[in-house]
DNA sequence: ATCAAAGTTGACCATTCGGTCAATTCAGGT
DNA sequence: ACCTGAATTGACCGAATGGTCAACTTTGAT
């Protein structure tokens, strides 16, 4: 009777081979990660209890376990399934074109994915918060590599006088920071505005006068006349 | 032998009344309270062992038991210390004088303030990340009050053309969220720039080109001409 | 020097929680 | 109908943790 491996039933592995259903399995082990992001992502890794999960994904404990053979393993999953989120969604900022609207799109995209996913926002800034215990081999990875990349197209910009003269770094802080607020900070800009339904109200809201003020703050110009779109 | 008044030991007491010098008692308490904060700050409340922080005050755990009667009540206490450090720095934002170097001074001192108390930062933003279970009344009253009051402020150099059209909660979560950004996400900001001597560098850097860029953003100008100082 | 209150300490208790497991049910292939 | 492996469930265990306590030391006033 070695290890039983519980976790990755097998399911994995027929879905991978044959077309078959989405079958019982693959389907639990998802309610379980919607249901863990939800708890992680308000109590934190040790705050979260195992227990609450599973009632939360409408399930005994044991179960979960017999999904994901340990908490950590589970807690490993959801954060990994959130930055790649995460990282997906940083990917597309188109570079060529007019540098106001292709900010102005990127803030844009970045508060809708704060909207859709304020619990996948708030567990990320508690990695980070703590530390980034699990996940900062990634951003030192491939969130670098980016930036890197990304960064040396804002200094294009920056030459050719469409953009203020900013450490390509320090204005993705900006963005990065104004974007999470609205969904990390829920409780705090809730309390402040008095708001109840706070989607609706506060994203349109913020929507329009901050992607303003931030593309006005990094002095994005649109590139008028030689406008080569490229490829 | 009810109850035995373990916390609040008296001393408390004897420092409001006479002269006394700080006592042993006040000391540890101190110490106790600035150990608990960086531990809360990187666990958050539950993974956060009444062990660890003694350790970090360098006594045995029954003795900060002894202090403060639970791990919650010692939590209150570090929380609201922190908060009340949070409105102290809110509280002086010239309102007079000219808008730009108003808010370039409140930005400034903001950014110093995460830069001097970084567990501070982190336990004020994992409170509220969890739906700040304890300050949601302080947020809803006194900092709600506060941002009414310089929200008018705001209304008026808006008026005047001074500032750009921006809801003055809105201006203040901008603020907040890049401020903080370099005491919450330094984790990140150091996978990122690849920094090591975080304060030295970092800080220096932010504070001047993330400035303009607030007050860019902002659209605030100095109040050229009638600048009458208001008494 | 004496005494009481404050402070210190480690042993100890009760509870909680992650994780295991054996027993049972369910689903599908033959 | 039968059989096999996946899935489900609740009972259970050991470790860890918050909190208590009684014994002991220190401090300061008289």
């Amino acid at each position: 009777m070695e290890a039983r491996q519980a976790n990755e039933p097998a399911r994995v592995d027929r879905i991978g081979a044959a077309g078959s259903p989405p079958g019982v399995g693959e389907r639990q082990r998802e309610r379980i990660i919607r249901a863990a992001t939800l708890v992680f992502s308000r109590k934190g890794y040790d705050g979260a209890r195992v227990e609450a999960i599973a009632q939360k994904a409408g399930m005994p404990k044991g179960n979960v376990l017999y999904y994901f053979k340990s908490k950590k393993a589970l807690y490993r999953v959801v954060i990994k399934q959130v930055l790649s989120l995460w990282l997906e969604a940083l990917g597309n900022v188109a570079v060529d074109g007019n540098p106001e609207e292709a900010i102005r799109q990127y803030v844009n995209r970045k508060l809708a994915l704060s909207r859709n996913h304020p619990e996948a926002s708030r567990l990320f800034a508690m990695e980070v918060i703590s530390g980034a215990p699990i996940i900062s081999d990634h951003l030192s990875g491939e969130l670098r590599r980016w930036v890197e990349e990304k960064g040396r197209v804002f200094r294009k910009w920056q030459e050719d006088g469409l953009m203020a003269k900013i450490d390509p770094a320090h204005a993705f802080f900006m963005i990065w920071a104004v974007t999470q607020t609205y969904a990390d900070f829920e409780a705090q800009i809730q309390a402040v505005t008095g708001v109840k339904d706070y989607d609706q109200e506060i994203y349109s809201d913020a929507a329009g006068e901050v992607v303003d003020a931030l593309v006005r703050g990094l002095g994005l110009k649109r590139d008028q006349g030689c406008s080569l779109q490229s490829a």
